[in-house]
DNA sequence: TGAACTTAACCGACCGGACGGTACAGAGGT
DNA sequence: ACCTCTGTACCGTCCGGTCGGTTAAGTTCA
């Protein structure tokens, strides 16, 4: 029947990258199926049909973040102890604002329907039961991973951080922490 | 036509308080102004006398959120070193869940409008300098506000917590951090 | 080979309803 | 009489999703 060899032309990911730039230039209320259909020069009808319902979409943006967290995770060298936790720290320091208004609108649509984290959530459980299992004293390796998750959110809320000389202090005294763990 | 002639000033709280009951119940996406006014007893024309729009609606909210935050500050005897951070900490235990569809509804509507955080940057820019002040260490202190942070967001979004013990140990740690920093 | 047919990918008009906001007409109290 | 407040009706817009095309690239078969 079909052996098909070139792959069906993926718009998906042009679909996604276009969602991404338009939240990084319009902010992450601009994200509709239209105006996605026209930043990737497609129409409303072609989005739908990659990513069947607006939710989809959200989801299929979500799931290309994890994506990059995981590459990024898996840069960490091995070596080093508390690799994940690390990771994570490196993670949030190296995000840039693209990502936040992406986040944002993620955040927006999961005030409708929870599900929506639900893979952060599984990734995010594992992750933590990494940590966790990694390090010695668990209530520090937590504090840490709520320190560093309040540092993200910190930071894409853009509420205050106590100014630049803290903020690096916070992150030195985070590696320590972290490289006190094992 | 008047049935209840009692408190007939100012529906403002009763509209609040209609609404963060809608969002306990029903969810944060549920939040509409037909919706509030139903629950209010009232009709979408008596919302929006005493709020003229739904932004100002939800930073009435943000508001009364605020105020009872203040409120449960000053609840935290004088005499402890640190008030200020370890009443953040306390407020962060004692939060029920009720509010957190009310906050996601805050959250969600600050995609489209970031400035409707403003109030709560405020708040916690006072908050930090206070809490900066007050300690040592500052980098402790703001390793504890942001763990802080991460706990209420990871409460806010249901993410994993790595299960009771745990978060019994990092609130303890939490403790003695703060009690270490002055 | 080439006509008929199938299918994947995409288009775009349209619908329906949700929702924020307006207009205006009272009602109640002072 | 006036001001404060509330109710009803309505409007316009935005937006997600549907649906019947349309195009192009195979595939089948005479």
């Amino acid at each position: 029947m079909r052996k098909h060899s070139v792959e069906p032309r993926n718009a998906s990911l042009k679909i996604l990258e276009a969602a991404r730039a338009l939240a990084a230039r319009e902010g992450a209320g601009k994200i509709t199926i239209e105006a996605v259909a026209k930043e990737a020069g497609l129409s409303k009808g072609g989005v739908l049909y990659n990513f069947s319902t607006k939710k989809a979409l959200l989801s299929g943006l979500l799931d290309q973040m994890l994506v990059a967290h995981r590459q990024l995770l898996e840069k960490v060298p091995e070596r080093y102890p508390s690799r994940t936790l690390r990771g994570h720290l490196e993670t949030v320091l190296q995000s840039q604002d693209l990502d936040d208004d992406l986040s944002m609108a993620i955040l927006a649509a999961s005030a409708s329907d929870p599900r929506l984290l639900d893979p952060l959530r599984t990734e995010l459980t594992c992750d933590l039961e990494r940590i966790l299992s990694d390090a010695k004293r668990s209530p520090d390796a937590m504090i840490a991973v709520l320190a560093i998750q309040g540092l993200r959110f910190q930071m894409l809320l853009n509420l205050p951080d106590g100014g630049a000389d803290i903020r690096e202090g916070v992150i030195e005294r985070l590696r320590t922490i972290i490289d006190e763990l094992e």
